[in-house]
DNA sequence: CTTATTTGGAAACGATCATTCCCTAATTGG
DNA sequence: CCAATTAGGGAATGATCGTTTCCAAATAAG
């Protein structure tokens, strides 16, 4: 008796020919360097490689390609965040990981490309509130994780103990967001890390 | 004999009706509040009260409005903000008002508004080179602001000798760009102003 | 083998985009 | 008063927008 590999049975019809995250991780790039209405479904076929029929059939609209992407964007960038933070030997040196892993992304072409989560905070929240809440979820969790890692170094002692958790959570969330913008005009490696040193003379 | 009190003759021709500033002042809301491409030529022609016709006698394209409209938008900030640093008592004193000047306006439905600069960087600075040269401009500028304030409140006293001018100035400059980006989707004041009291706990 | 279902691909659609044209109105200079 | 010049207003333009439609191709189920 042969074992069904696939975790569901494949529909009926024919089946897609391309793979459904590969071509949104095209399409975050033209997203993320021209924005969502700088972006046109011409755009996005090319990038994708697809004709504008087989983007129709597997997305509703632009827009539900647009969340599709960011969703896809903070699945991965999420994941590698994960990652790096698991390697964190107390909490200072998880902040300090987050602030790296922020600074690696803000400098160079990645920040010339631009962090999608603050393009569309910029562009889409004041008018498209299914963006807006998906951005601020974002924003909650690494403000969050911030919050947790400065009260593990509090407790494991690599922390002051004199500085408020959530007020300084929030700030570093604002620097790593700053960076972002920063990183559009003047990407240089050096100024971006030297952000991240005075930062971390916070947590002294 | 009598005086002419206009500084240029008047030209030939039928005189503008409307104040350019005033429009330029209106466009700007438009364009934070949308961005360049999600702003078409209709909603400029309503928000300004113009014709398509008259817009395009007094700009040459929508481009020109849009760098006409950040040119203002500078300008404008830029006085209210040496109005305010003018009235610093010392170094520290002039730190503290810029943040408090930028947290002002990056919260309640300003922040909701969002500002043109951080708006022009994140969706214009990648693909238009006379965008990205304002941007660059305006933000070398709060830098070195930032700097010199610092540099003033080590003379003085009120800031300590033991930061780095330069790397710290840019990091204020992070983080307000920063409260930028928050002020999209959680403008709360609280939280805003939490984000100065930390920033300043830098200069002790 | 037939039917139902889904995708691929390309042409076609109406709407909207930025821009221009054309006519009238208002001004300066002679 | 006349010629030149510029602005106001609105219709018209061609291009591009996002989206739909239509047909052939590929699969599953019966």
């Amino acid at each position: 008796m042969a074992i069904d590999i696939s975790l569901a049975a494949r529909p009926a019809g024919r089946p897609r020919e391309f793979d459904i995250d590969e071509a949104l991780d095209r399409a975050i790039t033209v997203f993320s360097e021209r924005g969502y209405h700088g972006t046109s479904i011409s755009d996005l076929r090319e990038a994708m490689g697809l004709t504008a029929g087989s983007l129709y059939k597997a997305f509703k609209d632009k827009h539900a390609i647009f969340l599709a992407c960011f969703d896809r964007y903070k699945q991965v960038r999420n994941a590698l965040l994960d990652e790096e933070l698991a390697k964190a030997s107390n909490g200072r040196d998880g902040v300090r990981r987050m602030l790296v892993f922020y600074a690696e992304g803000a400098h160079g072409d990645g920040g010339r490309r631009g962090c999608l989560a603050v393009g569309t905070a910029v562009e889409l929240a004041i008018f498209d509130d299914e963006a807006a809440r998906r951005v601020e979820r974002s924003m909650d969790r690494f403000e969050t994780t911030f919050e947790t890692l400065i009260r593990r170094g509090q407790e494991d002692g690599s922390i002051t103990r004199s500085i408020q958790p959530n007020a300084t959570a929030r700030l570093l969330l604002s620097v790593v967001q700053g960076l972002r913008v920063l990183g559009k005009t003047s990407p240089s490696r050096e100024q971006t890390f030297s952000v991240v040193d005075v930062a971390m003379t916070l947590l002294d």
